[in-house]
RNA sequence: GUGGGCGUAGCUCAGCUGGUUAGAGCGUCGGGUUGUGGCCCCGAAGGUCGUGAGUUCGAAUCUCAUCGCUCACCCCA
């Protein structure tokens, strides 16, 4: 029997590694017209960290988190999110104190045991960010555009849809949560046993329910949007009108709520209907007593995280490949010892230079320079080394023209300079 | 944690109601061209049929168990 990897670990193999690429690097080419900074924090912290973070009470503390105790007997877990993480260094180094705001960014892999399914797995990778220090309507915005902006410029073949609600705030979200618990007790008979369970630990999350008799039934039940606080109406108010002026089309959803306990006011989703049971891209919202609940400063805060493995579901499939400059074919072994230097030399040009690592005949190596998709090839054999002259055969228009040693290099230089 | 579907060559899959040496296409390697690629022709390598047990004269095929993958529930990016 093989060994296998880890249930719900992935390779990323080389076929995919560009688009991996691809996507991180138009991420952080976004970010960094914005002016954010890009933080790499510990994979493992402190299981306090998430704990105090995140919510006691949510799912993925409870029973999704890689949590251990080391060596040491201190209790420690793989980061299930981000921004618990980040906030933690940025109280630690004292990061608040430097610039009035902080921008940041970061990428890597997030650790969750749940039960792998499409576009779900135990090791999965989120593109994040966060701005901490703001509570303009405009942060909000602009983190959601980043969000916008990164997705649709890498995804053209599906629809994307941003849903946008506001949760309240510590002033009026207590009182929405108490007319919805009252509601939801007279109810639930009527409910589903998941709905019933769900109105004690997270009423909120009774919207989510896809029951269809459950959603008949709750459509009377109290919602958020008609109990905000005028501060948080117009708040809500500005970011929707900062996205309309960015040109960023989104929907209302006074249904949509997060599944960590640190969000407040906005909250955001985009979701896509090409990936199947999770069909959220990304998400994210503000968590403006986060900072403050992990033993900082109070600071306000906005973030995102953007799923990379469901954003490559949805990237148009594509084979990225490098492409081969040049294949040296050097014939017999004294031809290839003879030929290392050049290719070597032609390497530190910047030019990509393959040749065969074994000894083989022209015709497998013309073979293997064409699977390699090499627009020239140089063939040096006895007969060249004799005569310190190169075939340089161009693959497309088969056109053969001996060259000198001393040219090569030049020569070569210049041809493929452009590329 | 619960349920459905699926495990045959590197990949995609055939293999009918059990019947001898398990097949195809693609890919890989070699040959047809002893120094010239794509197309074509020929050949080769490559498989504990996921694993274990059971039924049977005989199991890739039927039964059970187990592992893995996958989709969905729950929840989330």
């Amino acid at each position: 029997m093989t060994i296998k990897a880890v249930r719900g670990f992935k390779d990323i193999l080389p076929d995919d590694s560009l688009r991996w690429v691809t996507a991180e690097d138009v991420a952080r080419g976004i970010f960094e017209t914005c002016g954010l900074k890009e933080i790499r924090t510990p994979i493992l912290e402190k299981t306090e960290v998430f704990a105090r973070g995140i919510g006691e009470h949510t799912d993925i503390v409870e029973k999704e988190m890689y949590t251990f105790t080391d060596r040491n007997g201190e209790s420690v877990t793989l980061r299930p999110e981000a921004t618990a993480g980040i906030i933690r260094a940025v109280i630690e180094h004292k990061l608040y104190g430097k610039a009035s705001m902080l921008k940041l960014f970061t990428m890597g892999p997030m650790f969750r045991h749940e039960r792998p399914q499409k576009g779900r797995l135990r090791q999965f990778h989120q593109i994040n960010c966060e701005y901490l220090g703001s509570q303009a309507p405009l942060a909000d915005a602009e983190v959601i555009w980043m969000a916008w902006k990164v997705l649709t410029s890498l995804v053209t073949s599906s629809e994307l849809l941003l849903q946008i609600n506001s949760l309240g705030c510590p002033k009026c979200r207590p009182l929405h949560r108490a007319d919805l618990q009252l509601c939801l007790k007279n109810l639930a008979p009527k409910l589903c046993p998941d709905c019933r369970r769900r109105a004690k630990s997270n009423p909120l999350r009774v919207f989510d329910c896809k029951n269809e008799e459950c959603k008949r039934i709750l459509a009377s039940a109290p919602l958020v949007k008609h109990y905000l606080c005028p501060e948080c109406s117009i708040h809500l108010g500005k970011v929707l009108d900062i996205l309309e002026a960015f040109g960023v089309p989104f929907v209302q959803n006074p249904y949509l709520v997060r599944g960590l306990d640190y969000y407040v006011r906005t909250t955001f989703e985009i979701v896509s209907p090409d990936l199947g049971a999770q069909s959220t891209v990304a998400a994210g919202g503000r968590y403006d007593g986060l900072v403050k609940a992990l033993g900082g400063p109070d600071l306000p805060g906005v973030g995102m995280a953007i799923g990379v493995e469901r954003l490559l579901l949805l990237m148009d499939i594509q084979e990225c490949r490098l492409e081969t400059n040049l294949f040296v074919a050097a014939l017999g072994n004294e031809a290839r010892e003879e030929v290392l230097p050049l290719v070597k030399e032609l390497r530190e040009e910047g030019i990509v230079v393959e040749m065969t690592y074994e000894e083989k005949g022209l015709k497998a190596q013309m073979k293997q320079a064409n699977r390699l998709g090499a627009s020239h090839v140089l063939i040096i054999g006895d007969k060249e080394i004799e005569e310190e002259k190169a075939v340089l055969r161009d693959m497309k228009t088969k056109e053969q023209q001996e060259i000198s040693f001393k040219e090569i290099i030049p020569l070569l230089k210049d041809l493929f300079a452009g590329e």
